[in-house]
DNA sequence: CGAAGGTATCTCGATGTCGAGATACCTCGC
DNA sequence: GCGAGGTATCTCGACATCGAGATACCTTCG
């Protein structure tokens, strides 16, 4: 079926040059260069997330469950934070939240409890059963990462996050 | 509250960077370095879903409703696809695209004829108003995204774009 | 021709998210 | 101490998505 071998010593085409290729047929009187970064860091996320899902499953997470367990855990102990405080580093809204919050408990992973300070306030707290879970999920994941990594060697992957944290930092300054 | 300006000349740290330290210090026996890159094009990823939808609220649509549109008006004239092409191209299940185009065929956007071929088969088709939407759309879409990138130089845009070639290349080549 | 198996699309119930409004509590000034 | 305004969380209805199953049609083979 085959007639031999393909050269596969240049850079193969992905989708992204295909969608470039059809835009600039499309609308040649635009530049449409910027897609050639930013659609690329869209697909990619997309990819991630699917392996991120797939890492999780092991361990019967969801990733949202991750996204709540992982913050908490990395809090160091005693391991609590604020509904509040927990909306602004996963970025969802407050009823969001307060349905995470409710399923992560009754599962026992987290547990709510009313802060001592403020009695607006609430404290969720990661459990003994959510830790462990977390820490094993984070692992396999970085196995995971790794093995997506390994397409570039260390020196470009330091250059490649080095250009993203360019691109990032004046979402996270907007002031300036 | 502020002792005077910080010197700003290096380069400052972001969000991941903060969250590697957390991390590193939670975890001290996992090598977290994946996140480096990896947490930085997902939440790259999450700002510039937020500067897409920016870019189209100006002209009435959701980014779900661009995607679909923007397949169509890829394709080049009759502009004309397939539901299941269509699922393909958005990476979306065939519930939701049946959805998607009940509602864009509601606001006239896209019209739904039977395929003369395939019985089976439906064929999609953009509007005249679909097109001038999308792309006006897609011109500032573009401008937006180049406002973006102005934090690199275009040198360090196309290493860019050549890095996350290579790391996506693997997961549209499974079979490598 | 007729049946079996494959394919394209649609239906519909379950789920997760959003976001505006409700509720309870805190703080500050008088 | 009390009221006004601010803050933290929760409630709840609307909405988009998923995904398994239903439906209609096509193709292949005997």
């Amino acid at each position: 079926m085959t007639a031999g071998p393909q050269p596969r010593h240049q850079s193969a085409t992905d989708e992204v040059d295909a969608l470039v290729s059809a835009w600039s047929r499309e609308r040649p009187d635009l530049d449409i260069a910027p897609l050639e970064v930013l659609s690329r860091v869209t697909r990619l996320a997309r990819h991630l997330d699917l392996a991120r899902r797939e890492s999780f499953e092991t361990h019967g997470l969801e990733p949202w469950e991750f996204d709540v367990l992982a913050a908490l855990r990395r809090e160091g102990a005693p391991y609590t934070l604020s509904p509040g405080r927990l909306l602004q580093v996963t970025l969802v809204t407050s009823g969001t939240m307060t349905n995470r919050i409710d399923r992560l408990a009754s599962q026992g992973l987290v547990e709510r409890a009313p802060d001592p300070h403020d009695g607006r306030s609430v404290q969720v707290h990661l459990t003994a059963s959510g830790r462990r879970r977390v820490d094993d999920a984070l692992t396999d994941l970085l196995e995971h990462e790794r093995t997506i990594l390994a397409a570039l060697p260390p020196q470009e992957r330091t250059t490649l996050a080095g250009l993203l944290r360019r691109l990032t930092l004046p979402f996270e300054q907007p002031a300036g």
